[in-house]
DNA sequence: TATTAAACGCAACTGAATTGCGTTAAAATT
DNA sequence: AATTTTAACGCAATTCAGTTGCGTTTAATA
């Protein structure tokens, strides 16, 4: 099932400072080989119940807290997923790019040149972080 | 308790084609004097349990399909909920304001002078829907 | 290899939101 | 004004995403 090569499973494990358990290694992969963002449920569908759904929460929250994926806003108000940039940090996650949506194939794409305001403040609030999300149809749909 | 005037209660409620129950007239008021944003469980507490969390719901929901109200994002994936700008319509809710997440009180705000860009399409991927949702300090935690 | 600390897995729990259904009340019709 | 119709109400029961507790397993490390 391993297909990122076990080199970047060291690296960024070591980086994040995750444990190399079986399971948070399939979960890395999974994230790394998915081009849309995952909800706990369609985790637990791609691991066809082999992993309690408490370890999936627990590895995301852990995913999360060290840098390594973000939360992502969903239509139903799940908690939702996707991996970050390499340059997220605990402290820092580094959105720069927007998401879209496509209403017809449910796939989610990151839209990477498309530029965020770069405010940090507006009418006395401070804004540590922003994001963009598009909802429409994506290239691909269009032309069906 | 009613403060706002029956006048535009009346006006309101035929334009957005709801029934003038008692229940809804209160909570038409509660959002038209709250300056921010409002879940189910604060329309409870405002009403003292003498609405049933049921109704509250359904009304919610009633109210956002005439498109009298809108649902914003919540730092803890509740529904809430903002009254519409009066453009605002069944069909088409005129979102063209982006939402504030304040990390210290975690009330959402709604900014509605800091107008989102009208980007309608952007490498073939049309755009319908656009949503900006910042994170941050809002202006009343920022000078605590 | 032994120690230790994090991750796992199962069951039980929580709480927001939903559903069913009989009752009440607003609006439309007579 | 009285009747019919239909939407809204209210209570109980249910659903389901997400959390907590706790004993067991497994990875890191010494
Ligand atoms: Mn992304
Ligand atoms: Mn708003
Ligand atoms: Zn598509
Ligand atoms: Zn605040």
């Amino acid at each position: 099932m391993i297909m990122v090569n076990n080199k970047l499973i060291d690296v960024t494990f070591k980086k994040y400072g995750l444990r190399k358990t079986s399971f948070r290694k399939n979960l890395f992969e999974l994230f790394h080989n998915s081009s849309n963002t995952l909800s706990a449920k369609e985790i637990s569908s791609k691991f066809s119940s082999s992993a309690d759904k408490v370890s999936i929460y627990r590895a995301l929250e852990s995913f999360e807290k060290s840098g390594l994926i973000h939360k992502v806003p969903d239509k139903n108000n799940l908690l939702r997923y996707s991996l970050c940039k390499s340059e997220c940090r605990p402290n820092k996650h580094a959105h720069d790019h927007a998401h879209f949506l496509c209403s017809v194939c449910e796939e989610t794409f990151c839209l990477d040149d498309f530029t965020l305001p770069s405010t940090k403040s507006h009418n006395g609030f401070l804004i540590n972080d922003l994001k963009i999300i598009m909802e429409g149809t994506c290239v691909s749909c269009k032309s069906i």
